[in-house]
DNA sequence: GTGATTCCGG
DNA sequence: CCGGAATCAC
């Protein structure tokens, strides 16, 4: 099974490269952040016959998650509690026996603002989800735009970058306390100290060509399935493509 | 000696097309309306290479100007009078001794507005700025996106569209009094009662498909360059393209 | 830098 | 419908 996780940065603009993606690369389960459309919008057309079924859940301009299974859904939901403002930043889909939470967190502005307190209250809120909808024994796997970049190995420049509202000790420790849910970062247990990112900045005209990058796209699995994990890798080259995303693809396979 | 006029509708997003069309036509000179831009911002890479030299006149958003030239230019000035608002409205240039005065009209908006009187009256200005500046036996051209379709022929919905600003008597009036300075429509000198548009309305989808459109690019000459012209006609292709403008290229030969 | 939005203009 | 501008967010 192959599951992989990409914020499009607008699904209309990303279109093209996520249909041309899907085609070259058959992943069982997709999952998109930033699809930044309203349900109404999305557009449906561009992924006819790919051969995909489509989740999505958005509103104008801003956040959006999509999910596209080639094996259909057995569940669908949206949200965090029962927030409407928050479905567009949760998806919670099974496919073929296997949970698949995506998540588009919240970046959180500056450290000192309301906007960073609410990304704060957002990782104690999924937290509490997790907890009351699966157990340890269920399999299930997290993933998404979680901006938050884990550990030092996560950023080109862990110096200049430390107190960033996605690198600093307070989302270390409010990401920490999810992932103590049970939940085994992918990347990380086959590649445990390679720098290895998934966001470039738009902003630095050099930042993807120098790889000057950040990890805050990320998969997790429980136990269970963290251990039947045979790879989790990065594909850099839509972000090499012509207008791409900010973010590339994370893939993680698994042996089931 | 071929000449052409092109209302880009931006010279950023058809910065392609033309230079395309440059290379596939190899024009003499080609005249522009609408290029959208401050000089500043004028995408003169885009042209690099092509073989030919530009001289522009634009302003932010609307407006603007410019002259491709396989020959350099003899003279170069732009604007009506002395007024620095109408420089990105005309350019006036000399190429190989022929003079080659490029408009982009006012639209005039609506008939009862202030926006139709100045419309008149830049009408009135230019002939005359052709009466101050030019004498009959000159080798005058004059060409753009005049804004006037000036007969029945010129549009295709006649009954529907009368009244409008570029298809109503007081624009024909207006016009005609610039023609009689002493210059010949060189397209209809060779095709006296063909339908040929040079515009087709984005907002109709179906405008370029069914033909629905307006003549209102235009070329005129002297008599003595109008004797000597061999054809006059419109490129329907460009408006065919992938992000095309609204109007498309109209093109005059003649055999100096 | 890139995208979406609203507004203006054709 | 399709340009540009200005604004906002990331």
């Amino acid at each position: 099974m192959k599951i992989a996780t990409f914020n499009a940065n607008s699904i209309r603009a990303r279109a093209d490269i996520v249909r041309g993606w899907l085609e070259a690369n058959s992943p069982d389960v997709l999952c998109v952040q930033e699809t930044k459309v309203q349900d109404s919008e999305f557009p449906v057309s561009a992924f006819e016959g790919s051969g995909y079924e489509i989740a999505y859940r958005g509103q104008k301009s801003y956040n959006g998650v999509a999910v596209f299974s080639r094996h259909g859904f057995e569940n669908v939901s949206f949200g965090l509690d029962s927030e409407p403002a928050d479905e567009p930043r949760l998806s919670d889909v099974k496919v073929k026996g296997v949970n698949v939470v995506n998540t588009y967190i919240p970046q959180g502005y500056m450290v000192e603002s309301d906007k960073f307190e609410y990304k704060m209250q957002w990782f104690k809120r999924l937290r509490t989800y997790f907890d009351n909808k699966y157990k340890p024994a269920d399999k299930l796997i997290w993933l998404g735009d979680l901006n938050v970049a884990p550990t030092d190995l996560d950023v080109h420049d862990p110096k200049r970058l430390l107190g960033h509202v996605c690198f600093c000790p307070e989302v270390w420790d409010a990401f920490e306390k999810v992932k103590s849910w049970g939940f085994v970062d992918l990347l990380r247990k086959h590649y445990p100290d390679e720098r290895i990112y998934t966001f470039w900045d738009y902003r630095s005209k050099t930042a993807f060509t120098n790889d000057r990058g950040w990890r805050i796209d990320n998969i997790l699995a429980c136990e269970k399935l963290a251990k039947k994990c045979t790879d989790c890798y990065v594909d850099r080259e839509p972000r090499a493509m012509q207008r791409p995303s900010d973010h590339t693809f994370l893939i993680a396979e698994f042996d089931l």
